[in-house]
RNA sequence: GCACGGGUAGCUCAGUGGUAGAGCGGCUCGUUUACACCGAGUUGGUCGGGGGUUCGAAUCCCUCCCUGUGCACCA
């Protein structure tokens, strides 16, 4: 310990608050962060999922991104050059929408009132004032990203690649223009692409009408819909072909109930004949499969519906300007009025969902922009040969799926907050390019259009596309365009890209993870990292996803008020299993901070026992190290390799299980304790140096492996202890080679012989629990080595006396009088003698019960042993250790039955 | 419907062929100078049901039930 540490002593508690705002300062002034694409390092970098500027921190976040940190901390102490880049994306639809209700609230105008000039300049001013909240959010969390190199989405560089990516892609042939039914969105009143509808089950009603035959009026056919208020935009009545009931009306007429009018029956194979009536009424303006329908029968198509899901049928004024849900019900009583409605049943179907709006979405025709992704065998590829890991394993197969069923994307987005679409149209063409039903690329070479990340030099003569990209147009380029500009082989670039892990939620697979592969071989030649991540899902203790709406989403900073920001990461990442869901408990996260508490007393308790002057003096102490040093010692080594197998099975569970384990249990509860007799004042000089040598190689080891997991309270611990000569322990190396110097048999002896003290304290513990007297220190006992066990020494019998907190433990060779309670131990037969306070009848409960446990697992192993296949068939290895079992147990049964008579007298 | 997870103590979860575990909770003690954000002791499980393979199954196979996820979707 420096001298200049050891007057600042420890508080009784840990205080997170303070020392955490001083560490992240304190990393942030000594340049801890910043990973330099110039050093000779090997380099290690890892992207951010880039949040939405608009999010606030969730819980969801905490996890992943102290997920990443472990890894970037863990890096650096491995001597890797690390690069951890932090950035937020722009979130076209979400940030838009929040500045409309904003601009709504405050100046009752819509966007469309103050134009896109304007509206864009809210946006950005909203933007810089409320952009940054989740990247600050993440300082509290100790998050050891590069911040100087935060990225967003729509900066000027990046947004460079995006234009870049768009012309070459559609110089490829790869994007082309066209009508086509898409997923529209009524509220944000854009198109969306499939991934961001969503399948919910929905309680509805199924109608079933009656449309009348125009050939054989009076007779009807029946036709079953759950949204009739679409009618109005039938155009023929389909049936299966096959279907006998209905085979003389193919080629007939039905009448529309409104507006009436007379449409074709026809014959298509797409009809189940099973289903409903087996009549499909086909709206090929509002149905996917409609719509194929109506291509393949060259029907018309009619749109009853606005944009923003009313309806538009001026010929039923009835149902005119309704709204769709409000249309459903009046075009239903419409039928029934008519006498057309002939049954309405309850009725569940699975109705696609806007995911932003959380409205259902319409099926609807329109113009838009359509990518046929690229790379997508190299993609595809990459995954299947493990070049990509992911972990876990299983989301492969989904991938695999995915990409086999790959579709077009569609990329063009009917907002204005987002990368306008680098589309010119030549002004006086613009009516016709545009109404036609694709666009043709020969339309470049004619000189009517200008597809280019710069505008034309004479922009008067030309219109601008008016939609923007899909944003995850431009997250797909992250790994890369974050690194570097258009055309740039920068430093930075070669340094880390590709990065090597990603970390991510599997929600997010095919929206960011798929598509950044791809992109990642089309433009960069490489996979944009080498494995994958996917993190848990974080529930509500009742498995509930956490909402806003549910309210049962605690606020991590409420968190880290409570707990401190390594309480709550250590508490959040103990019970986040791989891949699994995790049910959220707040006591978990106490635990986090109590092991934080832990850790700050054993430091203090270390720091208590003062400077180890003899130590620094001659750090060869004569001592010979006991069997608690060399075991807490090579314990310590196999933490560390256990760990080390561990992260590279990305088992973050598991670490922090390890750290804990061999801490609180290992060190504090039988290490200390056992240890503390020769930290008194009392103790020779020579064994309270080496003892605390022991400890501080512990600690000094200890710390390291820790501060992944609990950034702060190590540092500030390094620090305390004196550990680093002033060096931060973020920028030190993990400390090589083995701190126990014992031999592997050596050490197996010393843990067994531990062990056993260990055990046999606990015995004499329960006894004097049993008799009410855990308090009383001056019990003694008695301890007779049985025929297996050899007598223990003095130290071990005086340590055991500490651990028991008895007043001696006496070794004897004969068994003690009948009257003591006893049980038997690895040390041998432990005795308490008491005077006249003994309960006979209790002794012998407790013995026989022993005994009754005893003499099971003697019947488990003989039956085993008896059995001619066992002995015969089981590997010699297993025979062999239930013989040995057998043995163990036979003779504990000896030793009990003897205890057990003594009380029979 | 297709595919993939999960079901182990009251709760949250470890445990992939060889003696069922941890933490929390419950109960009983206790402030002996690291820690009550603590210590000691204790309680608690036919490993979802059934069948099979095996000398031996929480673990492998089949089947059913419950639950979650992805994809598809019939109007």
């Amino acid at each position: 310990m420096s001298e200049t540490n050891s007057s600042s002593a420890l508080s009784k508690a840990y205080e997170p608050a303070a020392v955490e705002a001083r560490w992240f300062l304190r990393w942030s002034e000594e340049g801890c962060f910043r990973g330099d694409e110039t050093s000779a390092r090997e380099g290690y970098s890892i992207v951010i999922p880039p949040p939405n500027v608009t999010g606030v921190l969730h819980l969801g976040h905490v996890l992943n991104n102290t997920l990443q940190d472990i890894l970037a901390r863990r890096a650096r102490q491995k001597g890797f050059e690390v690069c951890w880049l932090p950035g937020t994306d722009h979130a076209g639809i979400a940030t838009q929408t929040r500045v409309e209700r904003e601009l709504k609230s405050t100046t009752g105008q819509s966007r469309h009132d103050i134009g896109r000039e304007a509206f864009l300049d809210k946006v950005w001013e909203w933007k810089d004032k409320h952009g940054g909240i989740i990247i600050d959010q993440l300082k509290r969390l100790g998050c050891s990203l590069d911040w100087e190199r935060e990225r967003f989405t729509l900066d000027t560089d990046y947004s460079e690649w995006v234009g870049h990516v768009f012309c070459d892609l559609f110089r490829k042939g790869l994007i082309h223009r066209g009508r086509r039914m898409v997923n529209w969105c009524p509220v944000s009143l854009t198109a969306l692409s499939d991934e961001e509808v969503i399948m919910k089950p929905q309680r509805g009603k199924m109608y079933t009408m009656r449309y009348e035959r125009v050939d054989q009026p009076g007779e009807f056919v029946l036709i079953s819909t759950t949204r009739p208020e679409t009618l109005m935009a039938d155009v023929a009545v389909a049936v299966h072909p096959e279907d006998p009931r209905y085979r003389d009306l193919i080629g007939g007429h039905v009448y529309r109930p409104f507006p009436r009018e007379a449409i074709p029956v026809i014959a298509d194979e797409h009809v189940e004949i099973e289903f409903g009536t087996g009549a499909l009424k086909v709206t090929p303006a509002h149905d996917k499969a409609d719509f194929e329908i109506g291509l393949r029968h060259n029907l018309p198509v009619i749109d009853v519906l606005s944009p923003d899901g009313h309806i538009n049928c001026p010929a039923v004024p009835e149902l005119h300007g309704i709204e769709r849900f409000a249309a459903r019900k009046r075009a239903a009583e419409l039928l029934a009025e008519k006498d057309l409605l002939e049954k309405e049943e309850d009725y569940e179907n699975n109705v696609g969902f806007s995911e932003r709006a959380d409205v259902p979405v319409e099926p609807r025709l329109s113009m838009q922009w359509f990518l046929r992704y690229p790379s997508v065998e190299s993609a595809k590829a990459a995954v299947e040969s493990n070049e990509i890991t992911f972990r876990p394993e299983r989301w492969r197969k989904t991938y695999a799926h995915w990409m086999d069923n790959i579709q077009d994307w569609c990329i063009s987005r009917q907002l204005w907050w987002g990368h306008r679409i680098p589309v010119w149209y030549r002004k006086d063409q613009y009516e016709n390019l545009t109404a036609a039903e694709s666009l043709d690329p020969a339309a470049v070479a004619q000189g009517l259009l200008h597809v280019a990340t710069e505008p034309p030099a004479d922009p008067e003569n030309w219109v601008q596309d008016p939609d923007v990209l899909d944003t995850w147009f431009s997250s797909w380029l992250w790994p890369f365009a974050t690194f570097s500009k258009v055309g740039e082989r920068s430093p930075a670039l070669e340094k880390f890209y590709p990065t090597a892990d990603l970390v991510t939620g599997p929600d997010i697979l095919f929206f960011w993870v798929a598509r950044m592969i791809m992109a990642g071989y089309e433009y960069e030649g490489r996979a944009p990292f080498r494995h994958v991540y996917f993190t848990s899902i974080i529930r509500d203790i009742k498995g509930r996803k956490m909402s806003k709406s549910l309210g049962n989403s605690p606020d991590p900073l409420d968190l880290i008020a409570k707990y401190g920001a390594d309480g709550l990461r250590f508490g959040l990442l103990r019970i986040a299993p791989s891949g699994q869901d995790v049910r959220f408990d707040e006591k978990q996260i106490e635990e986090g901070r109590n092991f934080a508490n832990k850790l700050w007393n054993a430091c203090r308790f270390r720091q208590m026992a003062g400077e180890n002057a003899n130590a620094t003096d001659s750090p060869a102490t004569p001592d010979a190290p006991s069997v608690f040093e060399t075991d807490i010692l090579a314990k310590l080594d196999t933490l560390h390799t256990t760990l080390e197998a561990a992260y590279s099975e990305y088992q973050f569970n598991h670490i922090a299980q390890h750290l804990y384990d061999f801490f609180w249990r290992d060190f504090c509860d039988h290490f200390l304790e056992a240890v503390k007799g020769a930290l008194r004042d009392s103790a020779p000089a020579p064994r309270r140096a080496r003892v605390l040598a022991t400890i501080d190689t512990v600690l000094s080891r200890f710390l390291p492996l820790l501060h992944p997991y609990m950034p702060h309270i190590t540092e500030e611990l390094w620090e305390k202890l004196g550990f680093g000569d002033g060096t931060p322990l973020m920028s030190t190396a993990l400390p090589t080679g083995p701190a126990c110097s014992a031999t592997r048999d050596q050490a197996a002896a010393a843990a067994q012989t531990a062990a056993a003290i260990y055990e046999t304290a606990s015995a004499a513990r329960r006894l004097k629990a049993d008799y009410q007297l855990a308090q009383n220190r001056n019990v003694r006992f008695l301890l007779r080595p049985t025929d297996s066990t050899t007598p223990p020494d003095e130290s071990t019998l005086t340590t055991l006396a500490l651990l028991a907190g008895a007043a001696a433990i006496e070794p004897t060779t004969t068994p003690p009088d009948s009257q003591a309670p006893r049980l038997l131990t690895p040390l041998g037969e432990l005795a308490m003698p008491l005077e006249g306070l003994v309960d006979i009848e209790a002794e012998r409960t407790r013995l026989g019960k022993e005994l009754a446990k005893i003499e099971s697992e003697i019947k488990k192993a003989s039956g085993k042993l008896s059995s001619e296949s066992f002995v015969s068939r089981a590997p010699e290895h297993v025979v062999e250790q239930e013989r040995q079992r057998l043995a163990e147990w036979q003779e504990k049964q000896r030793e009990v039955s003897a205890m057990l008579t003594a009380f029979s007298g």
